[in-house]
DNA sequence: CTGCCATTGATTATAGCTGACCTAGAAAAT
DNA sequence: ATTTTCTAGGTCAGCTATAATCAATGGCAG
């Protein structure tokens, strides 16, 4: 029972483990019903441990023949210097400093040209939207974000522990 | 087996594909014959999937020696590219539609995983960071966000700058 | 005790599909 | 030339099967 969420977590990790592809599709109902549970359960576990942050994108569609795809991002970048991105970021960071941070990603190659431009991107808009705030306030939401986004990018790598971990917990 | 406008889909997909043209001519009722389907359903099928949004212009005619001719529009610049996505998206956009509008992007190569990932990440942290606003302050400003994000995609030039001219450029 | 995570079920939203009715255009009848 | 008829394709409301959301509750760790 308490369980619940993990062995679903596990079912549809496994699922994607053995998939050639980078994504599963599932049927909530099926899913449901499954492991005895209502439906709703399901987005708790997919919200809960397949957010994009945590390197997954979820697709579906309702209705008649409906669907639920989870796609993991899986560009395999080598490189495992960012380990400690999120010490470098620290608690609260400036635009300035993250500029440097990305553009020190970026000519190790670790993100893509595009990539840095969408992180900029999204730190300027939040720039604007919390003029108001305090600087400090505002610096620990830019910290917020970079993480949430680079570590989304950097998941990628953790792929093989991840791997690892759940064979051996089989 | 999936559906039964997936394989309609498909179907059309194919036959444009086989085509040395850019159009292929369909007859409405013979195809529902050969899907075992209402008439209908064939419009419903052209109409969410092979939309002008989706890159597609469907020409039709009624009476004897009826048809129906679905075109691909294939060359675009990437003002027009812009133009169009600032279009799709609106005044203000839900959370689910940017990731449909992502998920359509994606599928015709116009973003990498990778980057829609971040545009999801950034959209969600907004979302968090905004959760006391009404509904429709929060989607005029994903409309915003997803806007600059998308805009400075598509108008980034595709200079394959090498590593050592952006050291130099530092 | 308190706060967070897990679970549930009621309510709401939406894709897919059908069928009844509508319209355009060509050919046949006048 | 005009009217009628016939053969396509078009529209739309509404039903069903799903999925999403949300608010309420339970239960465990700190």
């Amino acid at each position: 029972m308490r369980n619940l969420s993990h062995n679903i977590e596990q079912y549809i990790l496994n699922r994607l483990d053995g998939e050639e592809e980078n994504f599963v599709s599932l049927r909530r109902k099926d899913l449901a019903e499954m492991f005895e549970c209502v439906p709703s359960q399901i987005n708790y576990v997919l919200r809960s441990r397949f957010s994009p942050e945590q390197g997954y994108i979820i697709e579906s569609r309702r209705g008649e023949h409906g669907y639920i795809k989870i796609v993991k991002i899986s560009c395999v970048t080598p490189e495992e210097k960012v380990e400690h991105t999120s010490d470098l970021i620290g608690k609260s960071i400036s635009l300035h400093e993250a500029s440097r941070l990305l553009e020190y990603l970026e000519d190790r190659e670790l993100i893509t040209q595009r990539e840095r431009l969408l992180i900029e991107i999204a730190l300027r808009h939040s720039s604007r939207i919390w003029e108001d705030e305090t600087n400090n306030r505002r610096e620990e939401m830019f910290a917020d974000l970079l993480k949430r986004m680079l570590k989304g990018l950097m998941l990628i790598k953790d792929e093989k522990k991840t791997r690892r971990e759940r064979i051996i917990s089989l």
